[in-house]
DNA sequence: ACGCTATGTTACTGACCGGTACGTTGCCGG
DNA sequence: CCGGCAACGTACCGGTCAGTAACATAGCGT
C-alpha cells in the first residue's frame, strides 16, 4: 500500500508545522531504527509513533497496518541495500572482483560493530515464515533480486559457473549477516574475506 | 531453571493419570514443534498448553516463564543437533571429510523440505537480540559449541588452519540454514556440497 | 477570509498476553 | 479405608496489543 503521497505542494519546502519533516517520513525513520535493532514483534506502535514524536492516528493515515509499515520498512531498507551494492560493484566495472572484495569490507565493518543485527531482511523472514506475510514477500522478493545481482557478478567476474559462484558467495554472506550478530567481531565472519576469495579463485582457474 | 524433577514415585511407571506422559513432557513436545514452526514470539502459552492438552499453571509449574521454557526449548533442540553432529562423524572417525559430507547431504534433505524453517537456535537469536536473554544466552552456547566441533573436525581433516577452514563451514552452514528458508530447495543452498568441497580442498591442498 | 490538508488530542475497543490464587482429583502408603 | 500429597484444572488478573472514532487546530494557497 504504502500510498505514496504527492508532495501536497508545487512550491518546493513545505515546512509543515515548523517541523522539519512530515509525520509519514517521521514514522518511517522511528520504525526503521526500531524494527532493524530490536525486531519487527518486538516493537510496539506506541513505541514507534512516540520515538517519532507523532501520534498514533498519523501512523495509520499513512499506512494501513503494522504489517504493511513492517513492508514498507523493508522495501526501502532493501532498496538501500541493493543500490549500494550496485553502486559499489559499478564504481569501477573493470575490476568486479576487487569491488566486490570492497563492498564486502564495507560490509564487515558495519557488521562487527557490537550492536549489529544482521541482515534486516533476513531477520524480518525468521520473524515471519508465512510466505503470504506481506513483510515476508517483500523479504522474498529483496532477497531474490540479490542473489541474481551476485550471479551477474560471477559473471562479470568470468566465472565458469556463475550461477554456482554467486550462489556460494550469497551463503557466505547469509553466513557473515548470522555470524555477525551470534558471535560478533571474533566469530567466524573473520574467515569471510579469505574464503571468498578462495571461493573466486576456485571458480575461476583454469 | 528447569528443575530436573525425579520420578517422585520409587515404583516403575507411575501411569499418570492414565496419560502417556507427564504434562512438563507433553508441554516440551508442543512448545518444541510451535516454537520452531512459527517462531517464540509467534506462539503464546495458551496455544502451547491447549496443543499439549494440558493448562497453563502445568505449564508454570514445570517452567518458571515463558522465556525459560523457550531457553530450554532451545537448549534441548541444541542438544540434540550437536549429538546427531557427533555421532554422524564420528560413525568413521577415520575418513572425517567424508562424515562431514554425509552430515551434511543430511542436513540438506531436511533442510530443503517446503516447510523447513531454518535453525531454531539461529532463529532464536534473531528473535531476542537482547543478550541477556536467557532464550539467547542459550543459543550463544550452543553456537559456539558447534563452532568449535566445526574447527576440530578441519583439523581431523588435516587443515592447515583449522580455525579458518571451521569458520569457513560455519558460515557455509549459517547461509544453508538461511537461505533454505528464503529459497527453499531451488536457493543457493544447490551449490552448498560442491562449494563445501572446494573451501576444503583449498585447505588441505599443499 | 475561507477552506483544505495535515496533524494532534483523547478516549476507546476487543483480543490477547504472560502469569497466578485457589479448588479438585486420584493414587499411595499406612 | 483413610489421610495426605502430588498432579492437575477452573477462573481470573492487570497489562499491552493493534486499530479506530470523533473532534480540535494550525498553517497553507487562493
Amino acid at each position: 500500500m504504502t500510498t505514496k503521497r504527492k508532495p501536497a505542494s508545487r512550491h518546493l519546502t513545505h515546512a509543515k508545522r515548523a517541523r522539519a519533516k512530515p509525520a509519514a517520513e517521521r514514522i518511517r525513520e522511528s520504525a526503521r531504527d526500531l524494527f532493524y535493532r530490536r525486531g519487527i514483534r518486538a516493537v510496539g506502535v506506541d513505541e514507534i509513533v512516540s520515538n517519532a514524536g507523532v501520534t498514533k492516528p498519523s501512523l495509520y493515515r499513512a499506512f494501513p497496518s503494522k504489517d504493511e509499515l513492517a513492508a514498507d520498512y523493508l522495501r526501502h531498507m532493501g532498496e538501500d541495500g541493493l543500490s549500494r551494492f550496485d553502486s559499489t560493484i559499478m564504481a569501477n566495472s573493470h575490476d568486479p572482483r576487487g569491488q566486490f572484495r570492497i563492498w564486502l569490507l564495507d560490509l564487515l565493518e558495519r557488521a562487527t560493530k557490537s550492536d549489529y543485527r544482521g541482515c534486516g531482511t533476513s531477520n524480518a523472514a525468521v520473524e515471519y515464515p508465512d510466505r503470504k506475510h506481506p513483510a515476508r514477500k517483500v523479504a522474498a522478493n529483496i532477497k531474490t533480486r540479490f542473489r541474481r545481482k551476485l550471479v551477474a557478478l560471477a559473471r562479470a567476474m568470468g566465472a565458469r559457473r556463475p550461477e554456482v559462484l554467486g550462489d556460494a558467495l550469497m551463503l557466505l554472506l547469509e553466513g557473515v549477516y548470522m555470524s555477525c550478530q551470534l558471535f560478533g567481531a571474533t566469530g567466524p565472519s573473520r574467515a569471510a574475506v579469505e574464503t571468498a576469495d578462495m571461493l573466486i579463485d576456485a571458480h575461476l582457474k583454469r
